[in-house]
DNA sequence: CCGGAGATTAGACAAAGTCCAAATTTTGGC
DNA sequence: GCCAAAATTTGGACTTTGTCTAATCTCCGG
């Protein structure tokens, strides 16, 4: 799962995504990585070496991808929210003492009994979260 | 399920709160109505007739009620979080176009293959989240 | 090389929640 | 019931996360 500049510029084109040079630096930490990360630690890491991306581009761009299906939120701590590389259907463990977020894989994972859904309605998705602490 | 003065203060006296008036005022809104509240708009409830409770005090008393398990919160919306007088496990249906939070019956619903936790964790709880929207 | 659409930016702003030191309320002992 | 100590409440300043805006910059097609 290694992305080179030019398979991150083919991403981010098929998802209709004009890739600047700011929107390939984000990528890159978020895919590069494959870690759950956060606005503020994306905008850290992006100026690490230089200055180069402020922060309205860093939450311009988030949205941006998250509107376009290349990443997803995960919204487990009141605090911020993390962004997340793999959009494909997964679930969380999440540790409340540290804030590490860890994916549990969805095809191993059954969830029955869930009800009818008001009519004219659909599921945008089913989130399903973990919480686990030291004992 | 309608609680009278009494009630309440026996409620919060069996989980060690003292029962002062601000804090009556505020359990009152939350397990009077039985709804999913943000902190505002209990907040703006308690003050409804005479100004009569600070933020400050609305923040404390959510944190105390919750640090002594009369009230969970739900993390949903990035924006707030909100509380849930209802601490039987229970899962979430959330309307993402208005906000509604809806309860989940806990009993009528199963989860199998959830991974080993990691040696030494334990599990706090686990949250499910329907996300559904209008088609 | 020019114009304009789209992208980026600094900094002001907004909203949720925390913190603090001072004032008030409650409590327990007598 | 009265008093002091302990607990609670409070206004307001502060922090943090995220949004908005108007100005500037980039880059491409012609």
């Amino acid at each position: 799962m290694s992305y080179n500049r030019q398979d991150l510029i083919a991403l981010l084109r098929t998802h209709g995504v004009a890739p600047t040079h700011q929107r390939l630096e984000i990528a890159h930490v978020l895919f590069g990585r494959g870690e759950h990360l956060s606005a503020d630690r994306i905008l850290a890491l992006v100026n690490e070496r230089h200055a180069e991306t402020s922060k309205a581009t860093v939450y311009n761009t988030l949205n941006l991808f998250r509107d376009r299906g290349l990443i997803r939120e995960v919204i487990v701590d009141p605090k911020r929210v993390f962004y997340d590389p793999n959009t494909q259907p997964h679930h969380h463990l999440y540790n409340v003492d540290t804030g590490e977020i860890t994916d549990i894989s969805a095809a191993a994972l059954a969830v029955s009994g869930l009800p009818e859904l008001p009519p004219g309605m659909v599921t945008e998705g089913v989130d399903i979260i973990v919480r686990i602490r030291a004992l």
